[in-house]
DNA sequence: TGGCCTGATATACCAAGGTATAGGGTCGGC
DNA sequence: GCCGACCCTATACCTTGGTATATCAGGCCA
């Protein structure tokens, strides 16, 4: 497990992106009166500025934005590796607005006017999203950190060890001594952590996904 | 493999469900343009008596149905276990249908009027995604019959290996002896056509689904 | 009743995996 | 030049896994 597990129970956030300063306001207010923490911001740029929180959040968004549409900057986001879910709010959204950004992955698609009460528990279902995104991608995190420390030779032994290979085809294939593969699959198992080798194999396939298929 | 695999490409379908007739033939005569086989049906009773080709598939649904709407028969063939991707049409739709609609995985949600191809998109990309579910599935089945083959005390063995216990804690937890975890082991391996430890892991993995975390 | 499947067990043997100890080499950095 | 990494190998020993052959018992069905 990583640091972050230790600490207190993170406190999830909420962004909100809207140029209007009223409805920024509202909107904080509202959120703010069932425990959320809101963070207003008046553009895209400036919520790019903004260190974000490292912890589970949601990303409230008008898609009428000053200067780009909130739909290209969905798109944005996604592109730049900031998978922050998004919940769309708009006072004037059509069909097909609504189905790209469903489709882009968003969590809800309100036109205004709507109920607190839908705001708020889309803003919950996508921090909970949010937080199990990074439930998975703090294991993997620590998969990824134990696959970095082994030597090259160690990778290659472990691709094929998860492949089914035998010490002895592992050994052929790379020109070594079974005794050799044996060392290397035993600093694999120990630096991976993994307790037998069906857990080996967990592992390897949660570092290589798709390689089935 | 199945038999699927061995007969000819299989020709998908596009069934569409709207009680207007002229419609019905509109949009059947547009699909054939493009070499699709269109399926109509007045309503989504008279789809559900009909048998559905074994093949990939899609279906167009007209979001105001006689009787039900298209989004509570979207909901219901799920919960009967058809999974059809489905493409929406509707004259008289509005935002909260098209993000109920796509929640619920639509494909599309098209409101009239629309471009012909828009709609051919769609169900290009419905077929495909339901020629990837059947891929999948298959590829499962095949897998649930190989298990289904194995005797009670062979699944029991193969869960525990797939666990990382040894043939000795195998024993000790069945009360077995460990002459017997290896009989039932080496049946387990032929009988499940693994031809490796990490090869009948992952085939554990797909069949029990969820089994991890 | 006899045949068949399932299940359990044993002996014996061989192959594969794992560990410990003890070397050897290259290469890059201090 | 020494140190530390990475890499390779070997001997020796033990554990685990895999296979073949054979036996025995209960349940089920024709």
């Amino acid at each position: 497990m990583t640091d972050r597990s230790a600490m207190a129970v993170e406190t999830p956030f909420v962004a909100i992106i809207d140029d209007d300063p009223s409805i920024r306001e509202s909107l904080a207010s509202l959120l703010r009166s069932v425990g959320l923490a809101p963070l207003p911001f008046a553009s895209a740029q400036e919520f790019l500025h903004h260190r974000r929180p490292d912890a589970p959040g949601c990303l409230v968004l008008d898609v009428r934005l000053p200067g780009q549409s909130g739909l290209e900057f969905q798109r944005e986001l996604a592109g730049a590796g900031i998978h922050l879910p998004v919940v769309f709010i708009t006072g004037h959204g059509d069909i097909p607005m609504s189905v790209t950004a469903m489709k882009a992955g968003a969590v809800e698609f309100l036109a205004k006017p709507f109920r607190d009460q839908d705001l708020i528990d889309a803003v919950h279902t996508g921090i909970e999203r949010d937080r199990d995104r990074r439930r998975a991608m703090d294991a993997l995190s620590d998969l990824r950190g134990r696959f970095r420390s082994l030597t090259p030779r160690e990778r290659e032994v472990m691709g094929l060890v998860a492949a089914g290979q035998l010490n002895k085809q592992i050994a052929a294939e790379l020109r070594l001594s079974e005794i050799t593969v044996k060392v290397h699959r035993a600093s694999v198992m120990r630096k991976m952590q993994a307790k037998s080798l069906p857990d080996l194999v967990r592992i390897a396939d949660k570092l290589a996904p798709g390689g089935d298929s």
